[in-house]
DNA sequence: TCAGTTATTATAACAGCGTTATGCTTGCGT
DNA sequence: ACGCAAGCATAACGCTGTTATAATAACTGA
């Protein structure tokens, strides 16, 4: 039980030099990233990056994993009530929370995400395994599809709809407002928050049948 | 009229970068460019660019600013029917077309506007005059707010809303589309389109008054 | 038109980056 | 205990943006 259980001096130098990379991506953005002043924080060569990640690509994708996994965790630290419509409002408030609490891990999400040099780069798109199925299967985006499908289910979005179509247009919405309040276009945080609630509550309205926008309205009222 | 009408050398100069950046830009995206290849391109050496910009920062600020001015003519060239509801469809649609041809110009827009360590390291957040008014009196916002003033003049949407806040809604929804497709979370064209369709159909119907949804679903139907 | 001043550019050097080649050193398996 | 393989430190390579210096071009004023 050398290398394969966990815990092994290699697995603790990868997790050290993770740690001081995601300091330095807290505290100066993504591109304040140097493998020469990681090495020295850590206190070893630049070397080290390569046996444990094999370069600072793998170092980034492992930051970008490990950006998923807290986005994971603060989805699943939202409260779940009983009525999957509160449940998927409240889902789209953690991504928020998240985005705002994390912008430089956010931030990493996105620019990990959205260039076309670094999908080139990275893998060649030959078929092979496309991105999407990496992040459709991922716990983030399922949790999201769990509360469409039981919004699904309870009639308060159509039966016959396809539940990916319903999922990626809430989170390509919740992710245009985050992504925009981050760059800077709010003047002021109860503005960019009223611009979130309205514009989450207009496409989830939008999104509902005629039985889920009575209930949801009822709940919009009563609160 | 040395120096203060068009047409100077020093103007010829600059154009020739801007093309040269630009060329590099679509080419291989905003990593790609680089002074020095890009001097060698234009047969100078890249103090050039310092005396026509000031700085790479000041040659992306420059395309950054041909990248939106690109996008305004999109959304001028994009049909404006009678109806403004059909307007902002047309607006919508104008958008993702230009993201969709440009993907490099829209990555650039994208990354020199969200991450954080750029907005920092340009200017000092000290109030100085935040980014919001920049982009927000720009023409392809305004396109986009005259549209909304439209539809809040004939009644399809709430008279006494806020204008800004309805334009960010649909603009953040439909950047928030445009920037997952352009990742490659879509496994083929078709259901990308039917994605933004579906997605800006619901946020623009979730924004409508009762008599504006009707007007809507006349349209809807008969097309 | 000519002299003086200003601005622009080419060359080279500087500091930093990611990456790679080369030994040394360490630790593990036999 | 020995031998071998893996990991790391050192140094070099090629690249980046930026800056100092010196020569050149252009424009201004007499």
């Amino acid at each position: 039980m050398s290398t394969s259980s966990a815990g092994s001096r290699r697995d603790a130098q990868r997790k050290a030099l993770l740690d001081a990379a995601s300091e330095m991506l807290m505290h100066g953005g993504p591109e304040a990233i140097s493998l020469r002043k990681l090495a020295a924080k850590v206190g070893t060569s630049t070397m080290a990056v390569y046996t444990s990640f094999g370069g600072k690509d793998g170092l980034i994708t492992a930051l970008f994993e490990e950006a998923f996994d807290r986005l994971t965790v603060a989805q699943q630290a939202a409260e779940r009530p009983a009525e999957p419509l509160l449940w998927l409002a409240n889902l789209s408030r953690a991504y928020r929370d998240f985005a705002l609490g994390n912008p430089s891990y956010y931030a990493l999400m996105i620019s990990a995400t959205l260039p076309v040099p670094a999908s080139i780069r990275h893998k060649e798109p030959t078929a092979d395994e496309p991105t999407a199925r990496t992040i459709a299967s991922h716990p983030s985006y399922q949790n999201l599809l769990d509360a469409v499908n039981a919004c699904m289910a309870e009639g308060s979005m159509p039966r016959d709809a396809n539940p990916t179509l319903l999922a990626d247009a809430l989170w390509a919405t919740v992710h245009g407002l985050c992504s925009l309040e981050l760059a800077g276009f709010h003047e002021s945080a109860e503005e960019a928050a009223e611009r979130f609630s309205v514009t989450t509550g207009a496409v989830l309205r939008g999104l509902l049948t005629p039985e889920g926008l009575k209930k949801y309205e009822s709940f919009t009222q009563a609160t």
